[in-house]
DNA sequence: CGGATATCAGTAGCACTGATATAA
DNA sequence: CTTATATCAGTGATACTGATATCC
């Protein structure tokens, strides 16, 4: 019952945590990057991509659908309302909710900075066969499945 | 030379930039609850598991091994030193030098620590195999390599 | 009442920038 | 003169906590 790691006793650098944190770090980096060019962010990318692709929704549920805080949903509708690319109505049938939906400018928006994702994308994957992308895809998919089942 | 997508059109959950970023959140938040025991942080196990794997250094040196900037290294290893787990120790042969050392406390508080990040890592890689973790850190690794070739 | 929503204020860890003094 | 080191001060994006007023 504890046969000493049959493996390699490791070292940060092969560490599967480790390794993600790194990539990880890497991607976030070339996404803000490219952003930046958009002046805009990760959570604005997010909120737009997730409004433009499955229509507007409240507050709570665009914080549940992009996996951001409610508290940090507000500032950042603020940010993309205050340029026009969403729009803030009451929700006549709950009037504690927001319904936020993306304008035409903020769709035009979520698609240049969908533009730019899949070049930073492109980028990132570059060592990588196509194969070999999905295979990442499909074992990251699984860990988050299994892990979000709180 | 522009056949566009083959693949799906996407969506921002079969995104790998979005995978990573999510896996890569989640393991950083159980990391970070198995460190809290310790009273220490991602940065201070980074640089006491340099230090007990691959020997004393320069904290320039150090901040290279670990992926972390110098800046952040003089606070992570004030911390330490604080602590009594490293010492600071000047260079003879280079005075701008400080050669960081574990003591045999920080040795072994890297084996604590060591010893929680195995205990999460199994934890967060449960529902994949064994063939299926070494695929996830080849993949990760031959990432890294490519973009760590400047 | 309990539960959800939107909001505000604050915190924490990670990553990074720029400046400075010193020594190679 | 140029480069590298250690240090300090500050910033920014992400993620989170707690409190409050409002409404279901």
């Amino acid at each position: 019952m504890d046969n000493a790691a049959p493996q390699s006793p490791a070292g940060l650098s092969t560490s599967p945590s480790w390794l993600l944190n790194q990539t990880a770090s890497h991607a976030a980096r070339l996404l803000s990057e490219g952003f930046a060019a958009h002046d805009l962010r990760g959570y604005h990318y997010r909120l737009l991509a997730s409004l433009a692709e499955d229509g507007p929704a409240s507050q709570a549920d665009l914080g549940r659908r992009c996996g951001i805080d409610r508290s940090d949903v507000v500032a950042a509708i603020n940010d993309l309302a205050g340029r026009g690319l969403v729009v803030r109505a009451p929700d006549p049938a709950d009037r504690r909710r927001n319904v936020i939906s993306a304008t035409d400018g903020g769709a035009d928006e979520a698609r240049r900075m969908g533009a730019t994702l899949e070049r930073v994308q492109a980028d990132l994957l570059a060592p990588l066969s196509a194969t070999e992308r999905e295979q990442l895809t499909r074992l990251l998919t699984r860990l988050l499945r299994h892990h979000s089942r709180h």
